[in-house]
DNA sequence: TCTGGGGTCCTAGGACCC
DNA sequence: TCTGGGGTCCTAGGACCC
């Protein structure tokens, strides 16, 4: 029997869970984002397709999405519940005979051996809608990208075949950015080399790609017009390369004692995170955001791995003092960040060199 | 469009060493 | 010794994704 990658991919799922637990506020424009307050700095975090309807859209300011929709129902955004609703979607796709690789809150991928591949990915909106209430899509593809890309098409509460057989046929003449991994920017880049469609990078020269865009990332770029992916999908949860916790602030910040503060306050939360990973810190970072919107970032790597709270808070702010003279000090700070990265461990070493 | 928070991976230049 | 080349680590920034 034949192996397939089915992505399923949860529709609108802040909003769904947000609307699951206030059921009068379905069939109303709904918009998840920071505070909740749309006169407050935040971006949107998900719109329902009714809000969608006047143009809200991920991403968008908050004040963008008021001006918009002003009837919009604005909530905040609420990690926690999103995160439980996820662990049931999580636990309904586990009930299947498949490999499950988790991609985020809202997104799987399944593997598994079917004649029938649309009847299972019925199966699994089903399963999914009748134990945790929430609708998704699911993409059917023969690699983990056009499974990806085909849930695109199989939006809303929709299922889409995307294989080697209809490649060109459904992505030829769509713009390179429709691929996963191609953003603005690099479409841009291929735009100015003259590759504007899918198709037309499919049939780049890669010493061409790799000239403009880097040695790897330039031929890769062409191999995922091509429609080329894995088909490996790994079931076991990642273990973090980094952590970290960032705040922008509603006000920016001038006095240098309120940014050492704040800085000292984001590693003491890192920190917390650091001992529950169970693993020593390697490097601190540390982000500053300076008004209206220039982000440096600057990192040490650590004397020697650590997971103490005072150690990392100490490293956070010598770091932030480098900052110091000539890079802007004396501007008003809007974000300030902290990282703790990981050192790479062992196995993952091994396991590249081999 | 006045632009969150949490991640990952790649690139490139300089330091440093042999 | 005015002067090569390679390997590796460190660091900053870019780009992308959810």
């Amino acid at each position: 029997m034949p192996t397939w990658i089915l992505h399923v991919d949860l529709d609108q799922f802040i909003a769904a869970v947000e609307v699951l637990r206030r059921p009068e506020l379905r069939g109303l424009p709904v918009v998840v984002g920071g505070t909740g307050d749309p006169t407050r700095r935040g971006v949107v975090a998900t719109a329902s397709y009714e809000a969608r309807a006047f143009g809200v859209g991920s991403g968008m300011p908050l004040r963008v999405a008021a001006r918009r929709c002003p009837e919009a129902v604005f909530l905040p955004h609420d990690p926690p519940a999103y995160e439980a609703a996820s662990a049931e979607v999580m636990a309904a796709l586990r009930t299947f005979d498949a490999v499950v690789e988790v991609l985020g809150w809202d997104e799987a991928f399944l593997g598994l051996t079917t004649e029938d591949p649309e009847g299972t990915a019925e199966d699994v909106r089903r399963t999914v809608l009748e134990r945790t209430r929430l609708s998704c899509s699911v993409g059917i593809g023969d690699n983990t990208l056009r499974a990806k890309l085909a849930t695109g098409f199989a939006k809303p509460a929709g299922i889409f075949r995307l294989t080697r057989d209809n490649w060109f046929e459904v992505m030829g003449e769509l713009p390179t950015g429709a691929l996963w991994g191609i953003g603005r920017r690099t479409a841009a880049k291929l735009t100015e080399l003259g590759f504007t469609t899918v198709r037309e990078l499919a049939g780049a020269d890669p010493a061409v790609l790799a000239d403009r865009l880097g040695p790897r990332m330039g031929p890769w770029y062409r191999t995922l017009a091509l429609g080329a992916g894995g088909t490996e999908l790994s079931p076991t949860p990642h273990r973090a390369r980094s952590r970290s916790r960032e705040t922008t602030f509603q006000e920016d910040l001038t006095s240098p004692a309120e940014i050492r503060a704040a800085v000292a306050g984001l590693a003491r939360r890192v920190a917390e995170d650091v001992v529950a990973e169970g693993r020593p810190a390697a490097r601190v970072a540390v982000k500053v955001r300076f008004a209206p919107f220039f982000t440096h970032t600057r990192s040490a790597t650590l004397p020697s791995p650590t997971s103490d709270a005072d150690e990392l808070e100490r490293a956070a702010l010598e770091v932030l003092a480098w900052f110091g003279e000539g890079t802007g000090a004396d501007r008003a700070v809007r974000l300030l960040g902290v990282r703790a990265e990981f050192a790479p461990d062992a196995d993952a070493v091994t396991a590249a060199e081999s």
